[in-house]
DNA sequence: TGGCAGTTGCT
DNA sequence: GCAACTGCC
C-alpha cells in the first residue's frame, strides 16, 4: 500500500526541532521537503548579499541534518506557483504543508498558491513557524494592531504560547526519482572576495545555535539587561542570524527561558520581535514608506559621498566607524550600535532611512524584514511607536557611555588604538601631541569628522520642525 | 531604547 | 568648577 506523501515547502525554517510543518508531515507518512529559491526578479527586498552567503551555508547544513534522520532536501529555482503544481503531479503528493512567511510578497503569493492548489483535491495546511504567536493574535480589536509596544507587551498572552514540537528523529522519504539542484547551482556566494572574518565568524548548524543559546542562558542571561548595550562585553546572544534563518525556534527559546531567573529582558526582546511581525503584517508597505504620512515630506540631504563614508566606516566618528566596519566584516552588529549608526545616518547626515535599511538588508546576515523595517522607522521617528523626532543620539556621548574604555573602537578602528581613552571618542578634540604620540594625523591616517554634530543636530531639528507645522 | 542649555546649589 | 536638576527641542 502506498503511504501518504506530503510536500513540505521550506522557507527560513531550516531546523528539525519545533518545526510544525515538518513535524506534522512526518507523522502522516512520507515527506518530500523542498526548498524553492525564488530567483531575484528585481523584486524589492529579495535576499541581500550577506544573507545569501548565510543561506548557502545553512542549506548545506540542513541537507546534512535531513540526511541524518533519513530525509532528503530537494532544491529548485523559480517560483512556488510554477514549481509546486509540477511537483505535486510528479510525486503524486496528497498534501502540501508550510510554515507561513510574512514577507509581504511571499505571503501574498502563498495565499494565491493555496487557493490554486485547493482545486487539486489536496490537503493544504500552513503553520506558525516564526513568531511566538501569529501576528494577528494579539490585537486591540479585530484587525486593529497595537500602535505602541508597551500595551502590546502587557496584553501579550504569554501563557498561550504553544509548546514547541519535539525534534524530528526519523523521517521517511518516498522512493521517487526527482531531480534536485545542488546548493551551488543557486549561485548564492558573492562574486567578489568577502572579508575573511565572515568565513570564520559563524558556524551554520542547528546544534551550534542550540549550544550558543544554552551557553547564553547559563552565562549571560543574568546580566543581559545591562550587558547587552556594551558591545565590547558581548553580553548579547548573537542568535539573530540563526533566528533569521529559522535554525532555532523562538517558541522553544521562550519556554526554555522560563526556567531561568532574570529572563524578563530577553523575553521582552522576543516579544518585540513578535511586535515587529505584527507591524509588517498589518503595514506591509512600511518596508519602503514611512508609516506616518507627514514624514514623506521631509527634506533630506541625500549626499552620496557622505553615504559612502557611512557605509565604509570613515565618518571620523570612531564609534560609528567601528560599528560600520564590524557590520561589513562580520555581517552582524549589536543592537545598541545599530541604533546609534542609524540615528547618525538619518539625523546627522539627513539621508533617508530607506537607504540605511537597504544597506543593512544587504550586509546583515541576520537580515529580517520585520525587524529591519521596525528598527529604521523607529529611528527615523516615522513609525507607530517611534522615537520622538527630537531624540538625536550624540555619537560621542553614546561612545563614552557604552564603550567607556574604547575597547570596541580599538578592535575595529585599529588606527586609533594608541590614543588614550580620554580622547578616543572624539579624536578631533585631542591635543596635537597626543595625536602625534599615537601616530595619528587627522585627515590622513584617520578622517576628520564629516559633520559637526551640534550643527547637524540643529539642522535635523529644523527639518523635522518643517513637517511638524504642515 | 536622549541631548542640550540654562539654572541652582554646592565646593 | 561641578553635579544635579529642569524645561524644552
Amino acid at each position: 500500500m502506498n503511504r501518504r506523501r506530503t510536500i513540505v515547502m521550506l522557507n527560513n525554517d531550516f531546523r528539525l526541532h519545533d518545526h510544525p510543518a515538518l513535524y506534522n508531515a512526518v507523522n502522516s507518512g512520507d515527506v518530500i521537503p523542498v526548498f524553492i529559491y525564488e530567483e531575484e526578479d528585481q523584486e524589492k527586498w529579495s535576499i541581500g548579499a550577506a544573507k545569501k552567503w548565510w543561506l548557502h551555508q545553512c542549506l548545506h547544513s540542513f541537507q546534512q541534518s535531513l540526511h541524518e534522520v533519513g530525509g532528503k532536501l530537494w532544491i529548485f529555482k523559480g517560483t512556488a506557483n510554477e514549481i509546486l503544481p509540477r511537483l505535486i503531479e510528479e510525486t503524486r503528493a496528497e498534501a502540501v504543508y508550510w510554515n507561513r512567511s510574512y514577507h509581504p510578497e511571499i505571503y501574498k503569493s502563498h495565499i494565491k498558491l493555496a487557493k490554486e492548489l485547493s482545486n487539486h483535491n489536496l490537503e493544504i495546511q500552513t503553520f506558525e513557524g516564526i513568531t511566538l504567536l501569529p501576528p494577528w493574535s494579539t490585537t486591540r480589536k479585530e484587525h486593529e494592531p497595537y500602535r505602541v509596544f508597551t500595551p502590546f507587551y502587557k496584553a501579550f498572552p504569554m501563557k498561550s504560547v504553544p509548546q514547541a514540537y519535539p525534534s524530528i528523529k526519523r523521517m521517511d522519504t518516498p522512493n521517487i526519482t526527482l531531480n534536485s539542484l545542488m546548493v551551488e547551482d543557486l549561485d548564492l556566494l558573492p562574486k567578489e572576495k568577502w572579508p575573511d572574518f565572515l568565513e570564520t565568524a559563524w558556524e551554520p548548524t542547528e546544534e551550534k545555535a542550540i549550544q550558543i543559546f544554552k551557553h547564553f542562558c547559563e552565562e549571560k542571561l543574568g546580566h543581559y539587561g545591562e550587558d547587552r548595550d556594551i558591545p565590547s562585553r558581548e553580553g548579547f546572544s548573537k542568535l539573530s542570524p540563526y533566528l533569521a534563518m529559522g535554525m532555532i525556534s523562538a517558541r522553544s527559546m521562550f519556554h526554555y527561558l522560563l526556567d531561568y531567573r532574570n529572563h524578563t529582558a530577553f523575553i521582552r526582546q522576543l516579544i518585540w520581535r513578535d511586535y515587529a511581525y505584527q507591524f509588517l503584517y498589518y503595514f506591509p508597505h512600511s518596508t519602503t514608506l514611512p508609516l506616518q504620512e507627514l514624514f514623506k515630506e521631509i527634506r533630506w540631504n541625500d549626499d552620496e559621498d557622505r553615504f559612502d563614508a557611512w557605509k565604509k566606516g570613515s565618518t571620523g566618528f570612531p564609534f560609528i566607524d567601528a560599528g560600520m566596519r564590524e557590520l561589513w566584516g562580520t555581517g552582524y552588529l549589536p543592537n545598541r550600535v545599530r541604533m546609534v549608526v542609524a540615528s547618525f545616518l538619518v539625523k546627522d547626515l539627513l539621508i533617508p532611512w530607506q537607504k540605511g535599511a537597504e544597506w543593512f538588508w544587504d550586509t546583515l546576515i541576520d537580515a529580517d524584514l520585520a525587524n529591519n523595517t521596525m528598527g529604521w522607522q523607529w529611528v527615523a521617528g516615522s513609525g507607530v511607536d517611534a522615537s520622538p523626532y527630537f531624540r538625536i543620539f550624540n555619537p560621542a556621548t553614546q561612545s563614552k557611555r557604552f564603550d567607556p574604555d574604547g575597547a570596541y573602537i580599538k578592535k575595529w578602528v585599529p588606527e586609533l588604538k594608541d590614543l588614550p581613552k580620554k580622547y578616543i571618542h572624539e579624536p578631533w578634540n585631542a591635543p596635537d601631541d597626543a595625536l602625534a604620540k599615537a601616530g595619528i594625523t587627522l585627515g590622513k591616517t584617520y578622517p576628520l569628522p564629516i559633520v559637526d554634530h551640534a550643527a547637524a543636530r540643529k539642522r535635523a531639528l529644523d527639518r523635522y520642525e518643517e513637517i511638524k507645522n504642515k
